[in-house]
Parts: structure tokens; C-alpha cells; sequence
DNA sequence: GCGTTGAAACTTGTCAGACAACAATGCAAT
DNA sequence: ATTGCATTGTTGTCTGACAAGTTTCAACGC
């Protein structure tokens, strides 16, 4: 059975996550992108902060730098790439504002853990710019989302399902508190995604809530709210304890309805 | 002394939209912020083009700054946020890489058209940066693309089947031109997405299938695929013509499948 | 009068150098 | 060995400057 290599132990490859060989290596790519643009005579009218930004993702999706590397001083890359340092710590910068890198002051940048949650971010911050369509967000939700909760019926191990009730029993100690019920929302409808199995249906989910949390932020959940979702919250994990698939998507379908409507009420009452 | 042709006939709204003027708004916020963070007594540790970028978004997301408009010079703005040019280009960079501003040397920053689909470009470049497991993506492509077919079928108008069906059967064109027949593709499937009247869904599937556009982007398509996949194109189009949802939801699925088991098999032979 | 063209003014892209603020490191004293 | 401090290193920001490209506008020819 050919195995894949155990790229860590082997030198050649460790020494590319060392800051000074990643210089190197960008420099190595450097000359080779000089030598091409003269060979091709075509010059790219993209500006060199676009083009060193892209050349960073590109090392990035490639495995080349990966979560936790530091990279090499910002005078260490400037040299690398052949440019001085504005236009790099425009680039810089743009990937640490994507989500791809952290920066401190005083310490070196470092690259993020690339989790799905915290690239999408940004992406999801800028959603709701376009004239937003209540009913047809939650039309989609209730696509991903039951999606989601027939697979987390079908493949959740016991300790998820196990999890995924304790977090909507627990609910019932937030009647009172908006703010710990909704992180115990968002944990809940999280577990619930995690537990499907599929890491691309549970992103879209995220995205959709977060969008939706960013519709609501403004208005205060009303008070009946909350208990009434709860409630909601404990039959689906009950549902999903026995493994009642059919009835877990209805008390899901529900449990949306319910938020979509009452959500509508509050757009409502805040834009008459 | 305006010798500037006249452009404010509505000078409520209109005045807002000049550079001078969202440069004097940006100097009002920014003084009103100031006084905030001195009452506060709490410094914000993010960097100064975090900050500025973050505020110029949120501009953007209120509707102070909107699509085409042009920003006022970099100057302007440095003087206005009370700046020097290098973090403020940090901020406008990430921002223009970021897909909400353009730039030209010599020209002015202009705000894209904020297009979801030009938003979610950086994001989506890089999602398959995580060990990609491809039934995932398939089966998270037939939960929405399925859905968006059913959508379709429902709400589509004459015009919009008309135009599916003759995206479908042009593909009969494209047996040799892999290229021809890609783009046909992405055509066809975001006819069928427009139709299904959920932007969210829509835009969903199109993140989806640009992942599996990057997938497969280094393989070329094996020969007999493409007039297989032309042919489920013409059957989902006419199913989608006379209106039979169960036959375009089955026919759709069927196609998905197709693509998914040649992907598996064009990624296992470049990956023996 | 009207379209064309050319030059001037304006704007962004890039570079260089400098200093401040913060982090990391090593050394000395307890 | 641990704590505290001083030194060094790195990023954050500013200033000034010039190159490369765009926009504007006025002079010019028709």
C-alpha cells in the first residue's frame, strides 16, 4: 500500500517551513516569474501588491506555508520578492484582513488557522450590502439546514447526540439572559452542523446563521421568545436521540418557521 | 470655484455621493470616534488601517458609499481620517483585493458593483486549501442544486425555460471544445440558479461550483464526458419546459452524479 | 460651432529613510 | 533556578520624493 511520504521528517521539506528558507524559496519563484514575464514580453498590469498577495495565497493553498508557520521579517520578504516594503505590507495586510495571517506589532506575522469560519468572515460581513429578502434567506436555510439535521440523524456518533441535548436542555437556564441564550444558540446549531459529516454543508449553514445574526443584531430577541425556541431546541435533540429522522426535520421546519416569522415581526415593528 | 459641470440637482443625496463631501463625513465620524475613545479610555489595539478599512466597509454596508461611486483621493481621505498615505493604501488595498474597490494608476478608487459573486471569489480561491473530501462537496451540491431545480421549476417564466433549453442543445456544439462547453456550463447552471428567484441558494451553488471548477481545473475533461453531460443538459431542460419536477429533480440528480464519479476517477488516476 | 489633439494638472504606484511602540531574547542579580 | 531589566529585533506609522498613468481643459483645425 503506497503510503503518502511523512513530509514532516524529511528535511527537505521542514527546512521550507523555516522563515529564512521560505525567503528563499520566494526568491528562488521570484527570478523564475522574472525570467517567464520577459520571456511571455506581457506585463502584468496588476499592481505588485495584488500580484505579491496572490503569489502568498497561492504558497499558502499549496501547502508551502502552512497554519502556525511565522513568516520571514517584512525585510527578509521585501528582499525575497525584489520590492520594497509598502507595497508587501499592503499585501500583508490585505491577507491578514481576509483572514489568512495575523500581525502584532513587535512580533512576526504568523498564519491563521485557515478555518472555514474565520475566512468567511469578511465575506459574510459584506452579505446583507445587497436589498435583503427575508423569506428567501430563510427558504435557504431551510434547505442547508434540514439537510443537515437528516445527516446528523444518520451519522452522529451517541456522544454528539448526547451533546447536542445537553446544550438545548441547558438552554432553559437563559429565559432570562438574550445573550447567553444566543451563545448557546449558536453552539447548537454548530454541534448540530459538525455532527452531519459534511464540512461544506455545515460552512453554508454558518454563513446563512451568521448573516441572520447580522440582520438581527439590532433588535433584542422578544421575551417569548426565547422559551418557545428552547422548548423547540429540546424536541429536536430528543428527536435526534431516538433517530426519528421524519420527525426531527418537521420539528426543525418548525423551529425555522418560528424564527423567520417572529424575525419578520421585529423588521416589521423597526420599519413600519 | 466650481468650474465642475453641474452635478447636484438633488442636493440631499447627490452631495453625499461627492468625494469632498464623504471626505468631510469621514472627518465628522472620525472626530465623533475620537472623543469616544478618549471617554472610553480604551485604546483600540488594532492597527490604524484595520481600523480604517473596517469603517470604510461598514460606509459601504450602510449605504454611505455605494456602487460606482468614486472615493475621494488618497490625500483627501489621509487628511480626513487624520492618516498618513501608507496605512490608509494598506486599508484600500485589502479592500480592493477583497473585491469591494478597484484602482488604476493615474484614476480614482471606485467601488465595484458589490456583486455576491465578486465577494465571495477571494473566499472561495480559498476554501479547498482544507483536505478536500469530494463526496462532501457532491452531496452538498445536490441538497442545494436540487433544491434550486425544484425552485425552478415552479417559478421560473417561459422566457427563462426558453433560454435554458437553448443553452442545453447549443452544447451539442461543443462535443470538441472543452473550453466552449465549460463556459456553456457555467451558463447553464446559472440560468437555472437566476430562475430558481433565491439569491441566497443561488449564490451558494455558484461558491460550490467554483470549488469544483478548481478541482478539476488541472485535469482536462475526459472526451466522452462532455456530450454525456450536454445530453442530461437537454433532458433537464425539458423536463424543467413541461414542468415536471420529479423528472428534472431526478434527471439533475443523475447528472450530479456523473460529474461527481468522473471527478473521483480523474482524481484517483492523476493520484495513483 | 464642434470634434480632435496636445499639454498640463492631478492621482495612484513605488521607493527610501526614519522613528515610535511593542515583542522577544539574553544576561545579571537575587 | 527564577525574576527583573536592558538590549535587540520587528512591526506600525510618518515624511518626502519620484515614476507612471489618467483626467481635464484649452487651443487648434475643420
Amino acid at each position: 500500500m503506497p503510503k503518502r511520504p511523512a513530509e514532516d521528517k524529511h528535511p527537505a521539506t521542514a527546512t521550507l517551513r523555516n522563515p529564512e528558507a521560505i525567503a528563499a524559496q520566494i526568491a528562488a519563484e521570484s527570478a523564475e516569474r522574472s525570467e517567464q514575464s520577459l520571456m511571455a514580453g506581457q506585463v502584468d498590469r496588476r499592481s505588485i501588491s495584488e500580484q505579491v498577495a496572490t503569489r502568498i495565497m497561492a504558497m499558502i493553498k499549496s501547502g508551502n506555508i502552512r497554519s502556525g508557520d511565522r513568516l520571514p521579517t517584512e525585510a527578509q520578504m521585501g528582499l525575497a520578492f525584489g520590492i520594497s516594503r509598502p507595497p508587501l505590507r499592503e499585501a500583508l495586510k490585505a491577507l491578514t484582513l481576509m483572514g489568512l495571517l495575523e500581525s502584532r506589532q513587535g512580533g512576526r506575522h504568523t498564519v491563521t488557522d485557515l478555518s472555514p469560519g474565520r475566512l468567511a468572515s469578511p465575506f459574510t460581513g459584506m452579505m446583507p450590502v445587497t436589498d435583503y429578502d427575508v423569506s428567501a434567506h430563510f427558504q435557504a436555510r431551510e434547505v442547508v439546514d434540514l439537510a443537515l439535521v437528516r445527516l446528523c440523524c444518520r451519522n452522529a456518533s451517541a456522544a454528539q447526540r448526547q451533546r447536542i441535548l445537553k446544550l438545548a436542555t441547558d438552554g432553559r437556564a437563559f429565559y432570562a439572559d438574550p445573550v447567553a441564550f444566543r451563545l448557546m444558540d449558536i453552539e447548537f446549531h454548530q454541534s448540530i452542523n459538525a455532527a452531519s459529516g459534511n464540512r461544506f454543508l455545515a460552512l453554508v449553514s454558518q454563513c446563512l446563521y451568521d448573516v441572520h445574526l447580522e440582520v438581527r443584531r439590532a433588535a433584542s430577541a422578544a421575551p417569548g421568545n426565547i422559551p418557545r425556541s428552547v422548548e423547540q431546541h429540546i424536541d429536536v435533540a430528543n428527536a435526534l436521540m431516538i433517530k426519528d429522522e421524519p420527525a426531527a426535520v418537521a420539528l426543525f421546519r418548525s423551529h425555522l418557521e418560528h424564527v423567520r416569522d417572529s424575525t419578520i415581526a421585529v423588521l416589521h415593528q423597526s420599519r413600519p
